[in-house]
DNA sequence: GTCTATAAACAGATAGAC
DNA sequence: GTCTATCTGTTTATAGAC
């Protein structure tokens, strides 16, 4: 399909064309997937250019070299992550900025929680991040300090103020904190150890189905934690 | 020090000396360090062989060449997984091979987790062969039929014979399979993490009172679900 | 913007001295 | 067993044609 002159593409992530923002799109998808599945060290430019359909030097063209196409990969991976947790928070809850009652923010914890593991789980986008921001978070990369800063910290400073509303508990206390990483961690867990959990289920991938029964399991736990802590504590240890 | 002749070393693992031997040990640590930090493909033998302190020939001589170092790498995790479960398990319980009360069964798995807590957060092994482990499922390697069949699905039917007896359901049912993968994924979430739980909660790294800490929110979460599970599982009631 | 050709560095494996 | 030296292939980056 030749175009003879193509309209500048916005850079939203999520409209790729037939032009030279096209393959510029198509490198970082590519290059997501394979520096998430081998690494990035472990990843030539020359097998994310035959993977993108594009040329070897159109990497440095776009993106200045290896490096910059890394850089490439973080912001993209922000917005997509941005866009799962504004579209799992808008669902949860009509218009409440600030929930008081603990079992409104319980209930909205709930339904967060199957939003993101739905989309975590069964998203091939999710698919291709997760391994990506694993791979940056295990070796010290350069872009784990954004990725922190404007991702992860501000999700889980939100989750962790619903939760400390759930059971009326100071949001940002060692305990609250604690249990917010549990919860997103057998998220975390069921998405990067898909291979392990698949094979001792006997599924074949991550289906409809098979997420509902993974958001059963981790809402299960969310409200038995909660009303646990909602029974035994006023915001004290363990006896 | 020079030595004029070595005894033949056990391979247990665990008795690296000043010969031979002791390069080859002090190969695989490296390795699985550098595996596990950048990964398989992005590890150059003469990196591994720096650290070990040996020469790049080496890994050649000892194991054939880079894959078969990674065997070998996988076989001592399997060991040193293998040690960390059975010291976990023999704490548990004095001596009884199969547990029926309920009481029983959820004491030996809070036990056992929290042991597994700690010794996954604290000993510096783990801190090596987690990230190794995690490089291997994440790529299909060629380790990762092995290391499932012998390691994690072994493991995980045990765990699941324990929960089943604990709320009185089928070991191997759904429920109880999704349940432990729930709970031991918040395990491993704390070690691969451990960048961005650390930066959370103001720590420097992992030591003895935030394993604590941490082993108290898994094991709360434990009971939790447990008691959970027990009252709407069965008909029974809970004293 | 996209391509080919090439340069400079680095990878794993191996031969052979000791 | 351990070492040096070297072979062969692949890597990223870049120069320049179109």
């Amino acid at each position: 399909m030749p175009e003879t002159s193509i309209e500048k593409q916005q850079k939203t992530a999520l409209g790729p064309t037939t032009g030279p923002e096209a393959t510029r799109e198509a490198l970082i998808a590519a290059a997501l997937d394979l520096f998430g599945a081998n690494g990035f060290d472990a990843t030539s430019t020359r097998e994310i250019a035959r993977r993108a359909g594009a040329n070897i030097a159109s990497i440095a063209y776009h993106f200045g070299g290896k490096e910059g196409l890394r850089q490439a990969c973080a912001q993209s991976v922000r917005s997509q992550i941005d866009a799962i947790m504004a579209s799992a928070f808008a669902r949860s809850s009509p218009a409440i900025a600030l929930p008081v009652r603990p079992d409104i923010a319980a209930n909205m914890l709930e339904a967060i929680m199957g939003h993101v593991v739905r989309a975590v789980l069964i998203s091939p986008d999710a698919a291709r991040f997760v391994p990506f921001v694993l791979r940056e978070i295990n070796g010290h990369s350069p872009v784990l300090d954004t990725l922190y800063r404007d991702v992860m910290e501000p999700t889980h400073r939100r989750l962790c103020a619903l939760w400390g509303a759930a059971i009326g508990a100071e949001p940002e206390s060692e305990a609250v904190r604690l249990a917010v990483f549990a919860m997103v961690g057998q998220i975390i867990y069921f998405r990067i150890g898909s291979q392990i959990v698949t094979r001792r289920m006997g599924w074949s991938d991550y289906a409809a189905s098979e997420a509902d029964q993974i958001a059963d399991t981790v809402c299960a736990n969310l409200r038995a934690s909660l009303q646990m802590y909602k029974t035994t504590d006023t915001g004290k240890e363990r006896p």
